[in-house]
DNA sequence: TTTATTATTGTTATGTTATAACGTAATATT
DNA sequence: AATATTACGTTATAACATAACAATAATAAA
């Protein structure tokens, strides 16, 4: 089983784990010839060293303070699609938020455990679950995705 | 397993089940003595009779219509909330959208497959997916809600 | 039945999340 | 350098959701 739980939620090297995320997203993009510029890469940092999701205009704020000039939404949004398209951050659709993944390269279906008490989210990546979800769609004719 | 797959995706009797639906709402009311009003009745009617997920914002201009008149967001989102609270309808947070519930009286999680295609909904509640879950939670301290 | 209480609905305004459209700038390709 | 591609800036607006307060209807208590 793959998790993030620990780390989310115990005392750890936060500037640590965040280089070692930006790291592994520049070795990504630079693989995939594609630009993590300026813009996304804060973008990415900053959801890292939130380790709770953020939403949309919470990253607009911090990045138009970061950047020092007004930061509009699509600036955001853009920033949001690409990284998202990269398998770098993911969309937490209750919460309307965003989080960093914590294992972008590996093949697996998304399961978030989130505390409804302090609203952090860990993820969870299990080969069990997936199969039996796997199996499950079979039986009423879908195809997981 | 129980799923309402079959009922979404082969011919059926659709008025039929929508006023079963409809009635077993009606019990569940009457039971917990709380009132399915009209305009509670109509959204659940409609939801059912849509058998796709429908967004505030339909259901607010199908509701217009059925009542011949102007029908202003929070009285959808009333009935929305009202019919929540009381299980018969979930709410998808990666469509904004809603449906109804097709075994409002079992205790179960929301499993929903949902198809890219046609925009479908099933749901599906299974126990050992369930118990799984259960299980995956508590290996990372988490309790399933 | 009249009054009091509670639950529900109407109405206006506004908050929050997300995207369309179009122009400009930066980067890569030839 | 000229051209094509990709990314960004800006304005406006679409889509989803709730706050606040007034009015009304249903139910309970007197």
């Amino acid at each position: 089983m793959l998790t993030n739980a620990k780390l989310v939620y115990q005392p750890h090297n936060h500037e640590r784990s965040t280089n070692a995320a930006l790291n592994r997203a520049k070795d990504i993009c630079t693989e995939q010839n594609v630009r993590l510029t300026t813009t996304r890469e804060l973008v990415l940092k900053l959801l890292w060293q939130s380790h709770q999701p953020l939403g949309a205009y919470q990253l607009q704020d911090q990045l138009a303070a970061h950047l020092n000039k007004r930061v509009a939404p699509p600036t955001v949004y853009r920033a949001i699609e690409f990284l998202l398209k990269m398998g770098l951050i993911h969309r937490i659709p209750s919460l309307n938020a965003y989080i960093g993944c914590p294992f972008p390269t590996s093949e697996h279906s998304n399961l978030f455990m989130i505390c409804n008490q302090c609203g952090s989210v860990a993820e969870v990546a299990d080969n069990s679950i997936n199969g039996l979800l796997r199996s499950t769609c079979d039986k009423v004719n879908f195809t997981l995705q």
